[in-house]
DNA sequence: ATTATTTAGCGAACAGCTTCGCTAATGTTT
DNA sequence: AAACATTAGCGAAGCTGTTCGCTAAATAAT
């Protein structure tokens, strides 16, 4: 386990499709999964089927062509993580991270000045 | 595994202990872990020598209680589980963590003006 | 030296994620 | 309706990380 049920590669990789296609049958999910690294169809099934069962993903019922939608958005999922990683890295200190993410990626100009907006807005409410 | 060998979640655990306390027997290092998690100490031994195996730490040889230390640096570990995050649920986009993380966790005034002064800098670089 | 305690190592079992072969059900063509 | 194609489901196998019982080696205490 990775702690306790965190998205593993896989769950997060067709959550991936589905946030950035929007609701898709298992077809549409499976091509990605299939040109990225070669996945058999019924591997596909099978994992969107767990995913269900763990309540990760809905599909409609009816239609045939079931169509799966993601039960957890993109940013929950990454705030999620981002916790997990700071608390697992970081030692509890999001700020260490922010600090290392900044200095690792080059940030562009429009960027840094993105965050230092934020940085107004935060204080203002403080 | 998640993705091409990553650290994992017991690894990270003795890492953390390793980072904390510097050089350590496997004493020390199986506290940490019992009191976390009640884990044998047949066990701790074993995920040491695992991970020496990897290369992911050193030991003393001659000395009898072996010291171990750690080949991985926080900072380092730190520098690939961020890419590793921001490619998985940003899409590659480091800013749009930065983002997140400056939002969950409400960082202090004096955070923000440390965050502040090193868009100053970067700023200046570019 | 003998006995007790600490430290190290090994192999097997277990658990969760991922994989796929094979079958069944549904839907489409002829 | 027969034959074909697509979609869905199941169970078992494979892989990796984690766990621990049991044995051996080394050190300390009597």
């Amino acid at each position: 386990m990775t702690q306790k049920s965190q998205l593993t590669d896989v769950e997060l990789q067709i959550l991936g499709v589905l946030w950035r296609q929007g609701p898709s049958p298992v077809r549409v999910i499976h091509a990605e999964l299939e040109a990225e690294k070669g996945t058999n169809y019924s591997t596909t099934v099978k994992m969107l089927s767990v995913m269900l069962q763990k309540g990760l993903v809905t599909r409609t019922e009816n239609e045939r062509p079931h169509v799966y939608r993601p039960k957890v958005s993109r940013k929950a999922a990454g705030k999620r993580m981002l916790k997990d990683l700071v608390e697992k890295i970081y030692e509890g200190s999001a700020m260490s991270l922010v600090m290392q993410a900044l200095t690792s990626e080059k940030p562009s100009p429009e960027e840094i000045e993105e965050v230092r907006q934020l940085l107004n807005e935060m204080e203002g409410k403080q």
